[in-house]
DNA sequence: CCTTTTAATCAGGTCCCCCTGACTAAAATT
DNA sequence: AATTTTAGTCAGGGGGACCTGATTAAAAGG
C-alpha cells in the first residue's frame, strides 16, 4: 500500500506539469507569433488529425463514431481542417452518401511533428530516468484507460486503438 | 547524453497521458452530470483562482499583470467567479478606483480541493515509483520554468512562484 | 415502387479563453 | 484648478469545443 504523502507529492507534480506545460507552449506560441499554429491537442480537430492517421480515409460518420462525437461536431471540426489544407473531403464512389476524409501531405505531417517532437525537457534526464518514466506512465496510462473503460464500457476500445496505435506508430 | 530512443518513448507516454488524462476526466464529468462542477484548470478562471489562494485580496489590475492577462479578461473571469461565488467584489476603501477580489469559504475550498484531490490511478505505482516520479517530475517542470523564463524575462518569476507556490502549499 | 434508414448539411446555441477599442470615475501631477 | 494617469466597465470580436433540431440526398429493403 503506497504512502499517501508520497502520493499526494507525485500527485502535485503531474498537476504542476499540466499547468507549466500548457504555460510553456502557450508562451512558445506568442513568442514565435508565426502562423495561427495552435497545439492541436487531442481534441476537436486534433482528434480527427489523430485517428485520420491511424486509418485514413475514413467517413465522417465513422470518425464520429470512433471517437464519440455528434456527427455535426465532427463535420465542423472537419471542415475547419480542410480551410487548413490539413484534410481533404470527397465523395465516395461506391456509396455517394458518404465523404471519405483523407489527411493531406501537410496534415500528416502536422500529425507527426505535433506528437513525434521530444520536448527539450527531456534532455535533462538520464537513461535510467528515462527508462522509469516510461514504465511508470505506462502505468499510469493503462489505470486511465481502465478508468475510462469501466465508465464507458461500449466505445472506450476504440478510444485506446486510436491513440495507442497512433502514438505506438510515431515512437516505436 | 541521453538515448533518443529512450526519449521518444518517454515523450510519447507523456503525450499519451496528456490525452488519456483529459479523456479520462471528461467522461468521468458526464457519467457523473453533476452541477457544471468543470475541472479548472491553470487558464481562465482557474488561474485567478489559484493566484488568489497564493494571494488573497488582489486588485484586478494586480491580478492582470501576475497572470500577464489583459485586464478586461481578468474582469471577465472574476465576474463568472463571482457569479459562481467562489470570490467577492469589493472596492478598496484606501483607493476607490481598486476592486479587491477575495475569495470566499467556497474558493478557497474549491481551490484547494482542486489540487489537492489524488488520483485514483496513483493507487497503482509502488512508493519507489511515487519518488522516481516526483524526482523525474521536478527536473522536467523545473526546466520548463527555465524554458519560460527565457522566453518571457519580464513575468516568468510571478508565474513560478503562483504555480510552484500555490502546490507546495497544498501538497507539502 | 415506395418507405425507411443512413450520411451529411445548415442553422442556431452554449460555454470557454482571450483581445482591442471606447469611455467613466477617481487619484496623482502639474 | 486643470490635466494626465490609472483601474475598471461596456461593447464587440475571434477562435475553440461541443450539442440539438430540421432538412436533403442517396442507399436499402419490403
Amino acid at each position: 500500500m503506497p504512502n499517501l504523502t508520497k502520493q499526494k507529492n507525485a500527485a502535485g507534480k503531474l498537476i504542476e506539469f499540466g499547468m507549466v506545460s500548457h504555460t510553456a507552449d502557450e508562451v512558445a506560441q506568442r513568442t514565435h507569433a508565426d502562423k495561427g499554429d495552435r497545439p492541436l491537442r487531442f481534441q476537436g480537430q486534433g482528434k480527427i488529425l489523430l485517428a485520420l492517421s491511424q486509418d485514413d480515409g475514413l467517413s465522417q460518420k465513422e470518425l464520429a463514431t470512433r471517437l464519440n462525437l455528434a456527427v455535426q461536431s465532427t463535420a465542423e471540426f472537419v471542415n475547419k481542417l480542410v480551410k487548413k489544407q490539413l484534410v481533404t473531403k470527397e465523395k465516395s464512389t461506391t456509396d455517394r452518401r458518404k465523404t471519405i476524409i483523407r489527411l493531406t501531405d501537410l496534415g500528416r505531417e502536422t500529425a507527426a511533428t505535433e506528437t513525434s517532437k521530444v520536448p527539450a525537457y527531456l534532455d535533462s534526464l538520464t537513461n535510467t530516468e528515462l527508462e522509469q518514466l516510461t514504465k511508470i506512465l505506462t502505468k499510469i496510462n493503462d489505470n486511465l484507460y481502465d478508468e475510462i473503460d469501466a465508465m464507458t464500457p461500449t466505445q472506450s476500445n476504440k478510444f485506446k486503438a486510436t491513440v495507442a496505435d497512433h502514438l505506438r506508430d510515431w515512437f516505436m
